[in-house]
DNA sequence: TAGTTAATGATAGTTTAGCTATTATTTTTG
DNA sequence: CAAAAATAATAGCTAAACTATCATTAACTA
């Protein structure tokens, strides 16, 4: 049973000219991208190559997705929306200070790897490697508009939430949650690729002691 | 008179196969990407379309840069070793403390809008815009190896060491730099295209204020 | 069960980006 | 002034990114 199929995300109907979650190619279409994107990368991953992977046609993959950005687009959302669901559910009880220390956890995913299935730490590359670009692009606005990037704003709005809970005063609630949530991916990216860029090796925890400092500092203080 | 005609910023010799400082052509490649980049963005960014703009063949493009990435490379290493040359000047005296601060002021850009030249706020959005592909590729290891991103890596590394400088037990410098300086062009880039996920406007300098609180609250606290 | 609809496979073709090659014509330089 | 280097002009090649057509198979419906 794959990724999709245990955790059954809603994911913006918009983004794929056919649900992928209900036909069976559908449902390999969305597996086998999850590998390719993440042993190509965006730039070399194409529909044809996928469609080999999936062992379908070019023309069949295109009946779901009108292009790989949009494919892209759907994997990062189902992301988004898993960890949504995740915060909704396990960070809902106790004080403000202790969800907002429950949904860090979440965040920074701290222990997440040990379960974690293949296809899950694939997408978890996926995001921390292609995740920027879709919102990187001069569609951005328009796609906007649609709602392409609605899922992640809401992630950001329940976490900010959480932060005024907890510090009703604070201005700079939407800044500290995207600062953080960007930056813990990109320290992932630089542990790995460019490490003389950040403090921590791929290991460790690092990003989560750092990033729980950075935040409980800030609201703390002053 | 031009931008990298005015800074004569040294750029690693290996990104371009010819120097474009060197000839009017190459000067030309550069100044008409700058503006073709900030038009089209990196993904409608074509070497036949800046041919056409600058004037030339798409042939003779190539003679410079193996391709778009490459001078896109180029053109953010350039914004990069500019930046560590505003920091080496004006960012060396007083205490710890000040050069710190001096080194925020010029980071966060605040006020350099002012007096900043077309080419400059054009070359700045290609920053914000398009920075993070060039690292964000299934060649970035290879690209670290040959030194593409040394010119960010010093900037980085000049920054940790004032921190260091300031607070000798910092134990995440680089981490720090990397969160304010990645983060200070991703709030830019929301204010103007995703504002519900920051706090600032596109006048204010609420970027400024929120980076250089959150740097020093984090040192100047336990 | 037959008949209609919808999804997929198989195949072909179009356009354009990305890149290379060739030769002629300038421009630069020793 | 001659040789070398740079550029222009042109052509062409490969592959990505689609679009279109039609046959086939699966699914659902009367």
């Amino acid at each position: 049973m794959n990724l999709v199929d245990r955790f059954q995300i809603p994911v913006l109907e918009q983004i794929a000219i056919r649900n992928p979650q209900a036909t069976t190619l559908g449902k390999r279409i969305i597996d086998g991208s999850i590998v390719l994107f993440d042993d190509l990368g965006f730039e070399h991953f194409t529909f044809k190559k996928l469609a080999q992977v999936v062992g379908t046609t070019e023309a069949s993959v295109y009946r779901y997705f009108s292009c790989k950005q949009k494919l892209l687009l759907y994997l990062v959302n189902w992301y988004w929306g898993r960890l949504e669901c995740r915060l909704l559910l396990e960070a809902q009880a106790g004080s403000p200070k202790e969800r907002l220390e429950k949904a860090l956890q979440i965040l920074l995913n701290s222990k997440v790897a040990d379960l974690a299935s293949s296809s899950e730490r694939r997408l978890q590359r996926i995001v921390i490697h292609e995740a920027p670009k879709v919102f990187l692009t001069k569609a951005v606005d328009s796609d906007r508009q649609i709602g392409y990037h609605q899922t992640y704003a809401d992630v950001v709005g329940f976490l900010a939430n959480l932060i005024k809970a907890y510090k009703p005063n604070c201005n700079y609630a939407q800044m500290l949650v995207t600062t953080i949530l960007e930056g813990s991916l990109q320290q992932q990216f630089f542990a790995q690729h460019l490490p003389e860029l950040t403090n921590c090796s791929e290991q460790e925890d690092a990003v989560y002691v750092f990033y729980s400092q950075l935040l409980f500092k800030f609201l703390d203080h002053e």
